[in-house]
DNA sequence: GAGCACTGC
């Protein structure tokens, strides 16, 4: 084995190596540059900037903001609310005295692609007067920079440092009913900062659902005002069954073949819930167009996040004159993805969602109908370019019954809550039970948490506060809590640094970088070898990182693809590990980065032992399966282990993530001697 | 023996 570990011996670490800037492809030009003249490209654009709804508006909005210090607006996709508020306040001078205007997104190429349309709309350059900042990407200027665009959680991360965002003159959060934690964290802190700032701060909070009293009556209603721009911009007709289907599946495929041979022109999107339901609606349809030629022109198109570019691509190209796109989708085309020529959707009513299981401390993926609000938004889809159609593969009266919520619950009842808990005790809230939440969280999330990290030692249990040695970096850190803890730990105890940050940067994408091509199977199981450590996972993704790195970046694309890998992942992780470097230089320990473990890999084993003691599986010789240490439990390897195609497998196994999907799994997986337990979280483990 | 919805710092 040791060829296959001297990677981790001889590569040095890529401070500051440049990348190309594989993310700037993301952000397109808007109005393009179809070599016009500045009069007529200016005038072109104010002329569409005129015709959106929210231009009618315009002073409505404007004496709103003026008069209250919160403002709800509520607005469809399309009606302008994201690229024109911030520009109606520009124009008016709410950032005449040096203060900002911010405008949250959810998502980052959301961010990205506004303030890139926006600088065009007001012929300034990006990154000037209109900017954004997103992590990894900071096209802002801290002097010149205007209106900023950011992901909730960026702005969230400036509070560390500005706890009144004393920068800003007006934050708006945009995408509000998207509920994500950190988007009622940012509307939590809000209302506290609004407190210190009633006289010169705004906020805006805006919406796409009719939801709008619900954020008005969190803050005090005497001082807010809810705003309605209307514009879906054409009408959508929806069908429902007469009677329920006994297979969504077939149902979904058969509701695709009449669209086609029924109905008019136009793209047809498919919600389904996951991969496995794609694939096999996919193969339905597939086997249809084979015994009959009217639906050869039928261009079949999956679409769900793991999917590689250069099939995405495809799904967003116009499609061949003659033919229709059925693009069979997850929810990500609900919100995060936007396809142009959809006439007809197709709504299965379901998706998948991940719940964190309190009593076991493990995330499931559960089918789930979709809530009616989410049902709407689905619908809104086919309603873009031009009136639609939606066929809701349920009857009117589930629809209409308990069987459908109003809203998806959000996730702040139904995640882990450890990240939230740390980064509000680092902005001093210390009772987290009496907080002001937009909504609270259900109490078991908030002790479970609570636990999570005092066992961590990041929480002083006795003071509520966080630990100085630990905990108040880690809330520093852009990192799930077991991760920061293994980072900072690698310095403070297990002299292994450089290693650790190679593992922590892979471990934190969360996906497997390892591809396997249809019909490939063997060649790349037998190409991964080369990178397989015997002491697990973990060492196995350090050794491809460490591989990827080493290799020049003009060919790392190249590489990749000779390897079985996904370019985009290690690209990110690559990213992630050198700003983990800056993190740990801000913090002094400049010198520490080149600490190695050497040889001596029984030092990141132990590191990694120091996140997740809690996650500690034991084989069980008569069955060969692992049993959680916890519980008893059976747990599987996830078959994107090394393990899972390894004879040898070790008695005692940590690892770093678990998810019950079909069966209980465990992924980032790395041998361990039991005796490190009571060593190493003697708090936890009593020795037998 | 056989697989994970989607984000974000």
């Amino acid at each position: 084995m040791s060829t296959k570990r001297r990677r981790v011996l001889t590569a040095e670490p890529d401070h500051g190596v440049s990348q190309p800037d594989s993310e700037s492809g993301f952000i397109r030009s808007y109005y393009g540059d179809a070599g016009l003249d500045s009069a007529t490209r200016k005038m072109l654009i104010y002329e569409q900037r005129r015709r959106l709804p929210a231009f009618k508006h315009r002073m409505q909005l404007l004496y709103a903001v003026e008069n209250n210090p919160v403002t709800v607006i509520v607005g469809e996709p399309g009606s302008g609310k994201s690229t024109q508020l911030p520009q109606y306040l520009y124009e008016s001078g709410w950032a005449a005295d040096g203060k900002k205007i911010a405008c949250t997104q959810p998502r980052r190429v959301a961010a990205a692609m506004l303030a890139q349309r926006v600088s065009e709309e007001m012929g300034v350059e990006l990154g000037t007067t209109v900017g954004y900042s997103v992590r990894f990407s900071d096209a802002s200027d801290p002097q010149m920079t205007r209106i900023k665009y950011l992901t909730d959680g960026t702005l969230i991360r400036e509070c560390l440092a500005d706890p009144l965002l004393s920068a800003y003159s007006v934050v708006m959060v945009d995408e509000a009913q998207d509920r994500s934690i950190a988007t009622d964290t940012l509307l939590a802190l809000l209302k506290k900062i609004l407190h210190k700032r009633k006289a010169d701060l705004r906020v805006i909070i805006s919406s796409a659902t009719l939801d709008a009293e619900g954020f008005r009556s969190f803050f005090e209603k005497d001082s807010s005002i809810i705003v309605s721009i209307s514009g879906q911009p054409f009408p959508v007709d929806t069908q429902y069954l007469a009677a329920p289907c006994e297979n969504y599946l077939a149902c979904a495929a058969e509701t695709v073949v009449n669209i086609h041979e029924k109905e008019a022109p136009g793209d047809i999107l498919v919600f389904l819930p996951g991969k496995d339901a794609i694939l096999t609606v996919l193969a339905e349809l597939e086997e249809q167009q084979y015994g009959n030629h009217r639906l050869e022109s039928l261009l079949l198109l999956p679409m769900y996040a793991g999917i590689s570019a250069s099939d995405q691509k495809v799904v967003f190209d116009l499609a061949q004159k003659g033919m229709r796109k059925v693009i069979l989708s997850t929810n990500v085309a609900e919100t995060s993805v936007t396809i142009d020529g959809v006439v007809y959707v197709v709504d299965c009513g379901l998706v998948k969602q991940r719940v964190f299981d309190v009593a076991t401390g493990i995330d499931r993926l559960v089918t789930r109908t979709i809530s009616r609000s989410s049902a709407k938004q689905r619908a809104g889809r086919a309603g873009r370019t031009q009136s639609g159609k939606v066929y809701r593969l349920y009857t009117h009266e589930a629809f209409n019954s308990s069987l459908f919520t109003q809203h998806d619950v959000p996730e702040i009842s139904r995640l882990s809550l450890a990240t939230m808990v740390l980064t509000l005790k680092a902005l001093g809230v210390s009772n987290l039970v009496r907080f002001d939440y937009f909504q609270p969280p259900p109490p078991e999330l908030l002790s479970q948490a609570l636990e999570m990290l005092a066992g961590l030692g990041a929480i002083d249990m006795q003071s509520g506060l966080l630990t100085a040695d630990l905990g108040l970096h880690l809330a520093e850190l852009p990192l799930d809590p077991p991760l920061g803890v293994c980072l900072l730990n690698s310095v403070a105890k297990f002299a292994c640094v450089r290693e650790a940050v190679g593992a922590v940067a892979m471990l934190s994408l969360g996906d497997s970088p390892f591809v396997i091509p249809s019909g490939r199977r063997s060649e790349a199981l037998e190409d991964r070898r080369e990178f397989i450590a015997q002491e697990g996972d973990v060492l196995t993704l350090v050794n491809v990182l460490l591989g990827y790195q080493e290799t020049p970046v003009r060919v790392r694309q190249q590489w990749c693809h000779l390897h079985f890998l996904n370019p985009r992942l290690l690209d990110q992780a690559a990213r992630i590990s050198r700003q983990l470097e800056s993190y740990l230089v801000r913090m002094g320990h400049r010198d520490s980065l080149r600490i190695s473990c050497g040889r001596d890999f029984a030092l990141l084993q132990k590191c990694l032992v120091s996140g997740f003691f809690t996650n500690v599986a034991r084989l069980d010789k008569l069955d060969g399966r692992y049993r959680l240490i916890r519980s008893g439990q059976i747990i599987d390897i996830h078959p994107s282990s090394v393990y899972f195609s390894m004879d040898a497998k070790p008695d005692y196994v940590a690892f770093a993530s678990a998810m019950d999907t079909t069966k209980l799994y465990m992924q980032g997986i790395t041998a361990i001697d039991p005796g490190w337990l009571t060593e190493i979280a003697p708090h936890y483990f009593s020795i037998k």
